[in-house]
DNA sequence: TATAATTAAATTGTAGACAATTTAATCAAG
DNA sequence: CTTGATTAAATTGTCTACAATTTAATTATA
């Protein structure tokens, strides 16, 4: 074990982590192609169909993104009528994302999608548990150090 | 358990992956700073430093990046002086990258960032040895899948 | 050997991602 | 009531990330 070894690419835990989003993300592609959605547009579709209505604010909360790569991201949704951009009347400061009815369509034609990403990861039930697991317990405590700080 | 339950975000076994992975790196960047490196930049200086000369294409096998990320990656690093960029002359297709003595000064200032890192990652030895094997797995096999293409 | 296929980088175009700043609206003291 | 913080989005600028194409060099083959 040399002076260097904490500086070994295999040494590091967050590289796996950070080629393992980038490449799983990146499986998602001819999915949400058939969808013509990008990942990002994905996941904030997600919330919306759980939501119907929320601002930009709380939807960055949620995806762990700032309005600099919502704005532009919801202006591209607000394109394809899949939501609509207003400012709140109560105020005038929150911007109310909404759920189009085309958006929801979209949501009948996203479900096989979960199910045939998962076919790509040969994860055992177990190790699915385990993973999901520890990065919820990451997410918690990196949230929570936006607080203290 | 409703019809679209496999649709909602905290079902996912991607969107933690993605958005841990966005939060670790985003959690470097103070440390990273002092180097004046990104954390692209980082982990392309760390393939560097153990191997000292290697070409686009074997960089983009180790990184998961592709030429399109790396070239203009590459071109700053030589702009800082910390790399070469030369064409082989046996294969001129070939552009050989090497280390310069400033890239490799820069291997000493680095000593401190994972260990620093690891602090912000409240996990157990048990967790990380569990979440480094599950990565590897999956990293595994989407590599597998690229030959079989 | 001339041509076709292959390969490695570079280039082009689009879409994040985020720090830092700006703008506008709301809130909080004094 | 007004000035000073605070807040939410938007904007600006820089750096990835990657698909698709292009360019140039090399290899394979007819």
């Amino acid at each position: 074990m040399g002076k260097y070894d904490a500086l070994k690419l295999e040494n590091q835990l967050c590289f796996p982590l950070y080629a393992c989003a980038k490449e799983v993300v990146r499986h998602y592609k001819p999915y949400l192609d058939e969808l013509d959605l990008t990942y990002t547009q994905y996941i904030a579709m997600m919330v919306l169909w759980e939501e119907k209505e929320l601002n930009v604010k709380e939807l960055g909360r949620r995806l762990f993104l700032d309005s600099g790569t919502l704005t532009p991201l919801l202006k591209k949704l607000e394109a394809k009528a899949y939501l609509t951009r207003h400012r709140s009347s109560s105020d005038e400061r929150n911007l109310v994302i909404r759920v189009t009815p085309e958006g929801m369509q979209l949501r009948d034609r996203a479900l096989s999608v979960p199910a045939r990403m998962c076919q790509c990861i040969h994860l055992t039930p177990r190790e699915t548990e385990a993973l999901s697991g520890i990065l919820q317990k990451i997410l918690l405590s990196v949230g929570k150090e936006e607080n203290t700080l």
